[in-house]
DNA sequence: GTATCTGCAAAGAATTTGCAATCCT
DNA sequence: AGGATTGCAAATTCTTTGCAGATAC
């Protein structure tokens, strides 16, 4: 694979980012500093930065995947606001080896529920 | 919520399978007992069911949702061929209460890698 | 030099939605 | 009766893809 400045940026820009960023979101940021770069160019970029596991790839409930750094932690989703919080603190389970034959290269967590904030409002009606 | 045979339906049928189906497989196993069941409906209450938590929904690389019966397992995924595999022998993580008050309603655990078949491929090239 | 990557625009495809008719309770 | 649900079909919208030109190595 080839270097590329566009690839090298949406790297850089997820490196950066503490939002969990979307295609779209991700592409904007792309256009202030190459401003003719692609939608197309950026998804094709989102992708093989996956596969190659520099980013994490998040389903949200909408369809609309967003994107983070790869870094150990894992992320509580609230299921009426869709807000993303990283969890650093706790023992992240590691399956590092093999279950039955089949190799194990990552373990995707994360935790679904109800934000503080939205507790809140609920408790208030 | 009303009752009514298509929600009931839909139900039985993901309960009843092993093969974690999609939307449109869904579909096609109802039309077999409603003929005129629309697409439409399989869909809305997939996703009623999802927010009731009678059943779990799989996000798959392939942006096409998969289905699931709620029972305490968890699922390694081949990246190469998408392979689904039900695993029920570990202790599963369980964060029953709040991360800092924010209330936990469910821990996703999803492992990803290569399953036996396909290692034994790739060690064939 | 050449295979890979990009920009552009169109295509593709899963899912959602509007509306009138139907069905539960 | 009256509001929720359905069937139908069209709309929506994220993501992918074909192609010609540009670029990295």
């Amino acid at each position: 694979m080839r270097n590329t400045k566009q690839r090298d940026l949406v790297l850089n820009i997820i490196n950066e980012s503490c939002t969990h960023p979307t295609a779209e979101e991700i592409y904007f940021e792309c256009k202030k500093q190459i401003k003719n770069i692609s939608l197309g160019t950026v998804y094709r970029n989102l992708n093989s930065l996956v596969d190659l596991r520099k980013i994490k790839r998040l389903k949200m409930s909408n369809h609309i995947d967003r994107f983070d750094k790869e870094t150990k932690h894992i992320h509580f989703i609230c299921i009426r606001c869709d807000k993303i919080i990283d969890i650093y603190e706790h023992n992240i389970l590691n399956y590092t080896n093999l279950i039955g034959k089949n190799k194990v290269l990552d373990c995707k967590i994360s935790l679904e529920g109800i934000c503080e904030e939205c507790l809140k409002k609920e408790g208030e009606k």
